[in-house]
DNA sequence: ATGGTCGTGGGACGA
């Protein structure tokens, strides 16, 4: 089973350039990022032409998380636990029954710019509720994972730059340690279990030719319950989608399970 | 320190 997860920036910039990508990588599940679109605007047709069960937790304007998949989607739930007051859609869980079943879930974790400030605190915060949830999934001692645009660089290897993004929210110690935290209850880091060393990037900004200079960051990951780590085959990253017409500035990540 | 580039929606704001 082929897993993906895909900041797109905008669904209705990137329908094109998505699913010419959906065409070639052939995904069995497709977790998508910033859709900015209600629900009600996202064009699910489109996806459901080429086979794909849609699951959209979506807003007006901003962020916005969906799920595509071949397979049957079940028990769909949105919104992260834990504070009834948060109205931004970052989460979405599904259960994803291939030969396995496998508990999956989408984030949109918060940029956290400009930082210190509230909202630094509100990414700090929802780090502390994804923990919450991320011990729930590990208790269940089943196949899950969390995967989608994490929005930390969890070390320096991780930036092309890292000296650039020392004061910012998604590399400052803070950042870092809650991402630490997340991982040493038990989680794998799918990329890093499969390739090591420098010069890996998910993200290049649109600005300064950062994609030309290779001036990217890896913050687009795939988190993986030690049941899921067991069924781990392949890892990659797209980075040639980057490269194509009217680009998203992240690329796809992607993931095979033997399940 | 500033400005550089996108998407959404039709003006700023978020990234």
């Amino acid at each position: 089973m082929k897993i993906a997860t895909f900041n797109i920036n905008g669904i209705k910039a990137r329908i094109q350039a998505l699913s010419d990508w959906i065409d070639e990588a052939n995904p069995d599940v497709a977790l998508l990022q910033e859709i900015k679109s209600v629900d009600e605007a996202f064009p699910r047709e489109h996806f459901e032409d080429k086979g794909y069960a849609v699951e959209t937790h979506g807003q007006k304007s901003f962020n916005g998380v969906a799920i595509l998949s071949r397979l049957p989607l079940e028990d769909v739930t949105r919104g992260l636990p834990g504070d009834d007051t948060d109205h931004q859609a970052r989460w979405i869980e599904a259960t994803v029954v291939g030969e396995k079943a496998i508990r999956i879930c989408g984030l949109y974790l918060p940029n956290g710019n400009p930082a210190p400030g509230p909202k630094y605190d509100y990414k700090l915060a929802w780090m502390d509720r994804l923990k919450i949830r991320a011990q729930t999934l590990l208790k269940a001692e089943e196949p899950a994972l969390m995967a989608g645009d994490y929005n930390v660089i969890p070390q320096a290897e991780d930036a092309a730059r890292p000296e650039a993004w020392e004061t910012d929210a998604l590399y400052r110690p803070e950042t870092r340690n809650a991402f630490r935290r997340l991982t040493n209850l038990g989680f794998t880091d799918a990329f890093r279990a499969r390739i090591q060393g420098p010069g890996h990037y998910s993200f290049w900004d649109y600005q300064r030719n950062a994609r030309d200079r290779n001036d990217g960051i890896r913050i687009d990951h795939l988190l993986l319950t030690p049941q899921a780590a067991d069924l781990l085959t392949a890892c990659g990253i797209d980075s040639a989608t980057r490269d194509r017409e009217k680009p998203s500035d992240h690329v796809p990540v992607w993931i095979e399970l033997d399940a």
